[in-house]
DNA sequence: ATCGTATTTGTAATCGATTACAAAAAATAA
DNA sequence: TTATTTTTTGTAATCGATTACAAATACGAT
């Protein structure tokens, strides 16, 4: 592999006329100009980005944590990263985290080891106590889970009034049997998501039950059917559900139907996220839809600025209920 | 941020005394070793990756280059492969080609420029020209999608032959107008299912009929909803469908119920890739299983003893034609 | 031709690590 | 104690780029 001593000789110049052809600088002549560029077409020659990175000290790569590449709802938003980081000359390291911690940490480390420029956290189970200490010495966004109160700056959407909507279109389809599907509320998301859960129905002058509320460990389609079924099993059932999220409601709904019930006419059905499969179930789900590609263009600019050393702020983005069949009755 | 001659002056010894307690080297008495080991911790001092992997010409980065995250086959691959790569102190890049050639561009040349040590492609649309150049001086394994006599080593299953007992299962049960979903021609795969499932009509005395045969630019939904609903428009209708992948068989089968036929009483339907969605269609979908952890962890495992300059031979994994409703009369 | 200025090119330090080799210190033998 | 061997530590080159500064060259004006 040549390296830029060897352009450098077999063009009859020095390394730094060379690097200043690789970098544009314009105080090299057009002729020699031409040398050197022929030198590289002739040698096959291409810059070390190792060499380059660690005299310049940055990567141009940037790191983004996901808990599960399994989970649809990340595949838009990684889309909206990457193409804005590719606009900007910037690649980026997807990292599945699987919310492990010693995984966490070796991503972490590529930041203090220089080999990425930043960070885009995705990860709601994510060590804040590191993040913090990170956030204190590299740039750092986080996407869709942030920390309330906190100091890095979020794009993020308003999960307490989406919620709210959600389950007062369900009130005003004429539900008075409402039950929520939650995730683990150690998520900031899914406390806002039943703090508005709980705003709607206090609004409407509904009780609040405990046995219609169900929280899993985790979103896969597994979890949305166990705790369909212990609703299901409740002497009084729920006229409607609200998962928060759409993996959730597709199990739930693979549950109502094998327990011969009926979607929406027995029960109705709320999803969280749009994603693809929400429009091939049958019926198709309604559900709550987040501007996944700007949310990650958004992080991605407001990590580049950050890099740049510009001062970002938070930023809220619009969310959008999607009726569909699942709560057409 | 402290480097290693900082951690030497503080611990009053050289720098190759502290990269030696860094790397685990014996030669060093246990008194310097504590003194440095402490200078580390007073400073918080991370050795940086640029500087050692400039010098080890070595990045321990595995590049990993998919069309597209959000198609869910690919993501337990993804896990066989990161779990491979992380129990053997390497770190996986996972980059999103789109099937576009100038972002590959940008990932091939992350390998000349020794960001990272191999590749694992998984792209079935890659430039194999550009591929097989990179593949002479770099170590790169082809995953899932490879070409026939080619030289770069790969990891697969057999599809002609999970095709023909594809096919072989829908005859049994019966029937013998039987339609094919199949993607672009163009890849290898296509190309190989498409001759199982010949194969098996064949030798069953069964008619080819060209009109029974679509096939679709991508594999999303929609690509399946539009080729069945072409399939119904045929004067004579198939009494089954195998379709290349689940995500098009599960557009089919919404075509398929939004015209008022039953799966599998009308028409039977199998898919391909027993993606985790599979099992939350109603009815359930019989698939073929891909053995995917296992593929990714064997492409690693590859890929690996390549860097290390083993020659690694080419394998072939079993597959499992997985029954479920959509098959069962 | 001479001088001054502007443009182009080269020299050498630098980024942060590793490591061959040399030198110093410690351990052992005589 | 002195000589010899072994262990430990340090010096300095190296990886492949960038860039401040110096040197060389070209260009104009007088």
């Amino acid at each position: 592999m040549a390296n830029i001593q060897h352009v450098a000789k077999q063009a009859g110049v020095s390394v730094a006329t060379v690097s200043r052809v690789l970098n544009n600088i314009t105080t090299v002549s057009p002729k020699t100009r031409l040398k050197v560029e022929s030198a590289i077409k002739d040698l096959n020659y291409e810059p070390s980005m190792l060499g380059r990175n660690l005299r310049n000290s940055e990567s141009r790569l940037l790191l983004v944590l996901i808990p599960s590449i399994s989970n649809p709802f990340y595949t838009e938003i990684i889309n909206g990263i990457e193409n804005t980081a590719i606009a900007n000359n910037y690649n980026i390291l997807l990292c599945e985290t699987d919310s492990n911690p010693q995984r966490e940490n070796i991503y972490f480390n590529m930041i203090k080891n220089k080999l990425a420029d930043g960070v885009i956290s995705m990860d709601p189970a994510v060590n804040m106590q590191k993040l913090n200490e990170l956030a204190e010495q590299y740039p750092i966004i986080q996407c869709s889970e942030y920390e309330e109160g906190g100091s890095i700056p979020y794009v993020t959407i308003d999960n307490e009034l989406a919620a709210y909507r959600a389950v007062k279109h369900l009130i005003k389809l004429g539900n008075k049997r409402i039950a929520l599907i939650n995730s683990d509320e150690k998520f900031l998301y899914a406390r806002q998501r039943r703090n508005g859960y709980e705003r709607a129905l206090k609004e409407f002058d509904l009780p609040i039950r405990e046995e219609w509320i169900c929280n899993t460990n985790q979103l896969d389609f597994e979890n949305g059917i166990q705790a369909m079924r212990k609703l299901l099993q409740q002497p009084e059932k729920p006229s409607a559900v609200f998962a928060v999220s759409d993996t959730l409601a597709i199990g739930a709904l693979k549950e109502i139907n094998a327990s011969q019930l009926k979607v929406p006419d027995d029960i109705a059905l709320i999803g969280f996220d749009k994603i693809s499969f929400s429009n091939m179930t049958n019926p198709t789900l309604t559900t709550v839809s987040q501007p996944m590609y700007k949310m990650g263009s958004t992080a991605a600019n407001m990590l580049i600025g950050s890099i740049k050393g510009n001062k970002v702020e938070s930023i809220i983005l619009d969310h959008e209920l999607v009726i569909r069949e699942s709560t057409m009755g």
